[in-house]
DNA sequence: CGGTAATTCAAACGTCCGTTTAATATTTCT
DNA sequence: AGAAATATTAAACGGACGTTTGAATTACCG
C-alpha cells in the first residue's frame, strides 16, 4: 500500500476505459478485450499493470475515490453559523447533488460507475462510502442540525438526511421509470430545475419553514 | 403471444432459479449451468423451454409481473374520500412499501430481481414499470391529490410522489451505505419502524399537517 | 554508448460460456 | 396398445473469456 500516485499513460487510459465501461455495462458484462480496445492498449497490459481484471476494478474504484475526494474538498461553500444560513447551504448542496447526479457535465463516467458498484455491492463500495457517501452525509447532518436546532449526531438526524439524499438519488437510479411516467425523454435543464424546486419545497416543509411568510 | 398460463414443473423451477440468481448476481454474472443446477434441470432445458438465456430472462420478468400484479390487486385498502382518510391511506401504503422492500418476508427474490433489472435497464424494466411502478405511482398521486387538495394529474403532484417513493427506495438500494452509517448490521423490525416513522413525519410535513395540533 | 529495467506486443493457453445435437424417456391421445 | 407429440438427457460444439508466455521494444541511467 504505497501513496497511490496519479496514474498516467497506459495505466490511466485503462482506468478511464474501465470507469466508463464498467459503469455503462457492469463488471461482468465488460470484457478485458473491450477495455483494452477502448484504451488503445494491448490485452496483456491489464494483467501487467493491475494483475488482472479484478485489479483494474479496484484501481478504478481508487481513481473514483481520488476524483470524488478532490471534487468534495474544492466546494466547501461558506461556513454557516445561523439557522437561516444553514438552510440556504442545505438548499445549495442538495441542488448541486442533483446537478451532479442528473446532469451530463462534469460527472462523466463517475456517477454510473458509482451506482454500478453500489448495485453490485462490489469491492469499490467501500471507497464510494468513504470518499462520497460518508462526507456528504456528514456535512448534511451538521447543516440540518444547525438549521433545525436538533442534535447532529442523533439517529433521527441521520435518518432524515438519508431521506433527503434518497429523494435525489432515486431520480437518477429510477431514471427510466421517472422519465417515462413524466413523459420526458431525458433530464434537460428545465426538468432538473423542476425537480430541484420540488426538493427545495420538501426541505422547507421538513424544516417547518414557510417560504411565504 | 398467448395468454401466458402459469408455469409449472421444470419451467417454473427454472424461472424461480432465474429470478433468484439474476437478482442476486445480475444477468451477465449468472451462467445457465448455475441456473440449471439450482433448478435441478438439465442445461438444455433452458434452450428448450425459453429459446435461450435471454428468453429465460423475459420469462422471469413476466413471472415477476404476474406475481406483482396479483400482489397489487389483493391489497386495495378501503377507498378514501376525505383528505384525512387519504392521508391515512398514504401513510399505510408508504409503510407497506417500506416493509415490502426492506423486510425479508413475502418479497423474496422479487425485489432483488426488480432492482437488478432496473439498474441494468434490462428488457424487464417495461414489465417492472407496468406491473409495479405505474400502478403504485398512480394510486399515490390520487391519494396525494385528495389529501393535499391539488390536481392528481399535475406535474408537481407526480414529482412529489416520486420524492416520496425515492425516500423509501433509497433505503433499499443504498442499504450497504445506510446500515454502515447508522451502525446497523441489517434492517430489523426496529430499524424498519424507525425509518417508517421518519417517512411518516416527512409526509405530514409535506402535507402541512401538524400531528401535535 | 552499453546495459539494465520497464513496458508493449502477438500469440497461444486452458476454461467456461451459451447453444446445439441426437438419442432416450415420458406423456397424450386415438 | 400403439403412434405422435412432448420432455429430458448426456455429450459435444464453436466461440469468447481472463490469463500467461516469451520475444521485441522502449525508457532510463551510469
Amino acid at each position: 500500500m504505497d501513496t497511490l500516485p496519479q496514474p498516467e499513460g497506459t495505466r490511466l487510459a485503462l482506468i478511464e476505459a474501465g470507469l466508463r465501461l464498467f459503469g455503462q455495462q457492469g463488471f461482468a458484462a465488460t470484457s478485458v478485450r473491450q477495455i483494452a480496445l477502448a484504451a488503445g492498449a494491448n490485452i496483456a497490459a491489464i494483467a501487467y499493470h493491475f494483475g488482472g481484471k479484478d485489479g483494474l476494478r479496484l484501481a478504478c474504484a481508487e481513481e473514483f475515490g481520488r476524483r470524488m475526494s478532490s471534487a468534495m474538498t474544492t466546494s466547501p461553500g461558506r461556513p454557516a453559523s445561523t439557522a437561516a444560513e444553514a438552510r440556504a447551504a442545505l438548499q445549495d448542496i442538495l441542488r448541486a447533488m442533483l446537478g451532479f447526479l442528473l446532469g451530463d457535465r462534469g460527472a462523466g463516467a463517475l456517477v454510473p460507475f458509482m451506482l454500478r458498484e453500489l448495485a453490485e455491492n462490489g469491492p469499490g463500495v467501500d471507497l464510494v462510502y468513504r470518499s462520497f457517501a460518508e462526507p456528504t452525509h456528514s456535512r448534511l447532518c451538521t447543516l440540518w442540525a444547525l438549521a433545525s436546532g436538533h442534535d447532529p449526531a442523533s439517529t433521527d438526524t441521520r435518518l432524515i438526511v438519508f431521506t433527503l439524499i434518497g429523494q435525489i438519488m432515486y431520480f437518477r437510479i429510477g431514471q427510466p421509470v421517472v422519465t417515462r411516467r413524466m413523459g420526458w425523454d431525458t433530464y434537460g435543464p428545465d426538468q432538473i430545475d423542476q425537480i430541484a424546486r420540488q426538493i427545495s419545497r420538501n426541505l422547507d416543509a421538513m424544516l417547518g419553514f414557510d417560504p411565504e411568510g
